[in-house]
DNA sequence: CCATCACCCGACCGATCGGTCGGTCGGTTG
DNA sequence: CAACCGACCGACCGATCGGTCGGGTGATGG
């Protein structure tokens, strides 16, 4: 475990995130952020000019994070089904490897800005990332309906229910099968998760008559 | 509008439900509620004894009327396929029909309970109500699998796409087709919603090849 | 006519919120 | 040596938080 002593500043937008992703932005101090930091509060606005700022950023870093990962997938030239499979397991990896990225996107996705937090810069990028890379899922399936290989379908209804199924199971409890309450993101785990969202998109859950 | 002079306990639930559906526990003063409910403060210490008393009795009432509506589906005596068709349109209409149960749902689905309220025996009723709501579907989910009707699935993950696909859709924006922004609760859009949902889960997206 | 009651309110409480201020400390620079 | 610097901190600010308290009001009923 190499720890490189890293910056005060990384250190900040580390216990953020996990603490964000788990009781939200209304819901953390800055006092407990700066103290799990094992700094003082006035410390953090060395660092970041207000909580907003502090919380953007750390929302940036896991967008962007996500970005890179699906930009690759909907940008290679393979079929639309092989893409679609691959779009489904590079989430389902990135989701299951940083469990805060499923919480804090979701909270992103369907969060209203209580107090117009739009005017910061680090709030318009994120929107901007976060907006690039679902357009590109749009893109990917729309691609495929137009060769005839995906059914005509809505492709933001299937944007929602792809992002539904995939984020929202990682950011509830992930209760698993049987095992009810173990964190579970064994490797098992997440590659069963894979094979129910490629079946289900496949064949759907219906078995066919003939 | 009949506007029958609905008592100030209902009244206060009522914005509360919209205010906490909107921006969370966390996000929501008890003076704001007074206002929005045209009372002073104190009065609704009258009609609730704490806050997260407050929140856990406006979480069990949109609960419930999803129990209620849920329940008789996986009742029924008919077959799985009709069963989950039935299911996903009674969900869809009733997130459609009010928008804050999608919200307040998904956030008690996934957030955690920050200061333990779990002591609370209105908390104890939602969670009871919930897990028995959830329990039914699973229930319908497992006779299928068991009566070769649907594909050999964990219906827990199955669940967990189904929840995410319905109630995700309705919290999040619901960016609609074409129609950016739009509130778009219309009658039409829930019934593509419905088909967009049955399609998925009867056939999968992806074409059959022969 | 008076007691009771549900209902409502303004004033107030201690705690905590995000944020500021003045200043300390250690490490370059010249 | 002095001058400067980023990092950091304790003390403090006004505002707001959830919650309490005592008292007011109007309808009810003996």
């Amino acid at each position: 475990m190499a720890l490189p002593t890293l910056s005060s500043r990384d250190k900040i937008l580390d216990v953020a995130e996990a603490l964000f992703a788990r009781r939200g932005f209304e819901g953390v101090g800055m006092r407990e952020i700066a103290t799990a930091a094992g700094l003082g509060k006035s410390s953090l606005f060395h660092h970041f000019r207000s909580k907003p700022q502090l919380y953007y950023e750390v929302l940036g870093r896991v967008i962007e994070r996500l970005h890179d990962r699906l930009a690759p997938v909907v940008a290679s030239h393979s079929g639309s089904i092989e893409k679609l499979d691959r779009l489904i397991d590079v989430l389902v990896d990135a989701l299951a490897e940083q469990p805060t990225t499923a919480r804090l996107l979701l909270r992103a996705l369907f969060e209203e800005d209580a107090t117009a937090h739009d005017q910061l810069p680090e709030a318009i990028k994120c929107e901007q990332v976060l907006a690039d890379t679902l357009e590109g899922i749009q893109r990917l399936l729309r691609e495929g309906v137009d060769a005839g290989v995906f059914r005509s379908v809505s492709v933001a209804h299937t944007v929602q229910t792809l992002i539904g199924a995939t984020v929202y199971h990682f950011a509830s409890g992930e209760l698993g099968d049987g095992l009810l309450g173990r964190p579970l993101l064994s490797a098992e785990a997440v590659s069963r998760r894979k094979e129910e969202l490629h079946n289900l998109f496949h064949h759907g859950l219906v078995v066919r008559p003939a």
